[in-house]
DNA sequence: AAGTCCATCTCGTAT
DNA sequence: ATACGAGGTGGACTT
């Protein structure tokens, strides 16, 4: 079974119903009329009110009220719920450990409440990863510099992967470590790192560079940089690019927004 | 009718309530295979699974996976839905001016689909932001005038939570609302409605004072208060006392989770 | 486990 | 309308 419903059902019906889709690890929707007690890092009451509850499978515990897209109370994955019957109320329960936070709802009435088996395998796809700023640089490498050139894709190091590797006009060696994201100090000290395997002489790619001094050039390429990592960088002499992600899911066509 | 359910229903089906729902200004739930694309602020394509969809009456659209406690698409309130059947299947978009963002939902198949005209008047009473503010109160009660004595900490009325309650020099109980910003008209509407609590001449408190009158002052406790508030305040009898906020945060937390 | 930083942040409030 | 800040922020990632 996959999903059950009950319309109007009292309250017994209903503690039965959540027993068995907590024990299935089910999600479960309730619209009933209810009040709500959160106590934890805060301290909060909801009188009496039809609301939406959602639980989840994963613990996380949702109040809805017909106004907002945030919820009115909540209760974060991993949160243990519990249920039970006292003075013919049906109470939920949410109680979370690390911090101390206990979410209480007392239901009066329930219209309907519904547990449903829900299988989705697929995550979200988010256009502006690495990967999709890294297509984006190989396919225009003059967006680093004119004359970029780029050579080697994710080159592995001791340190791990280089996302891009590559020569300028003057032939000297172009180390690029990029962020789709504003980048901190630790991207810089990971450039850092790779530059530091290429510090031995004895690098063969060094030595197919035409530079008499073989110099490096360490570049950070994301859309922006914070102040620390500013800093960093000026101290080490790798250089910055400001670069943003494309804007671009890269698997299906995109909706037209402009038919609006 | 105040909810419709259907089990199980064929997209036709489906596409009629769901129309019947949003020109009713109902509150939809839907447990439904479907495929996500996002267009607007960012970009984003959920490929085929089951998830919860939830549309209210203010424009707001979620889609819930079975984890975490955000939703993994949405639209904010007042965006428009609309809905249409194409090659069969049923098509949810949510479209919001500015910033220009599209929500579409592709349903192959719906498990359930069902719609509650939700009602719901209480705003959520939220206890703790001015916690330190009142903690200070407590620690030094001459802050808000001489004798004054505060008896109870966050009493709970039908109306939430009373931040601070005493009595004053003459045993006249006193009401305190606290602000850590300056107070807006909402603040003094709050301690109108607290106070409309004690109007009730039978409230044990009020009885405990050994006042003739059994006379109640209302204080507003903010660091400035606003020009609409100091009209309201001077309308209703509140008096407003001027205090700043302590500017060091206090971490203990008094918080009675001990059945845990 | 604790700290840091981003987010289609959301949401309130003041300008 | 826009700007600013708080949030029981949530959530991902790093120490």
């Amino acid at each position: 079974m996959k999903y059950k419903v009950l319309e109007n059902p009292n309250n017994e019906d209903s503690y039965e119903l959540v027993d068995e889709a907590l024990r299935k690890k089910a999600t479960i929707i309730i619209f009933a009329h209810c009040k709500v007690i959160y106590e934890g890092r805060a301290l909060s009451q909801l009188n009496w009110g039809e609301r939406i509850i959602l639980i989840k499978p994963d613990g996380s515990f949702l109040i809805h009220q017909e106004k907002k897209i945030e919820p009115v109370n909540w209760q974060p994955p991993k949160s243990r719920t519990r249920a039970f019957l006292k003075d013919d109320h049906l109470f939920l329960e949410s109680h979370r450990r690390t911090p101390k936070e206990l979410l209480s709802v007392e239901i009066k009435k329930i219209h309907f409440i519904n547990y449903a088996l829900i299988e989705d395998f697929e995550e979200l796809e988010l256009a502006g990863y690495e990967k999709d700023m890294g297509d984006m640089i190989m396919e225009n490498p003059h967006m680093i510099e004119e004359g970029f050139k780029p050579t080697v894709r994710e080159y592995n190091t001791e340190h791990g992967f280089i996302d891009i590797l590559g020569k300028d006009k003057e032939n000297k060696l172009m180390v690029l470590e990029l962020k789709c994201r504003k980048a901190g100090i630790n991207a810089v000290k990971q450039l850092k790192r790779y530059l530091s395997d290429f510090e031995d002489e004895n690098n063969e790619l060094l030595y197919e560079t035409n530079s008499e001094t073989r110099e490096i050039r360490g570049l950070l390429v994301a859309p922006s940089i914070g102040e620390d990592a500013k800093e960093l960088i000026e101290e080490e002499g790798i250089e910055f690019v400001a670069i943003q992600p494309p804007n671009e899911l890269k698997i299906d066509k995109k909706v037209t927004l402009d038919f609006f």
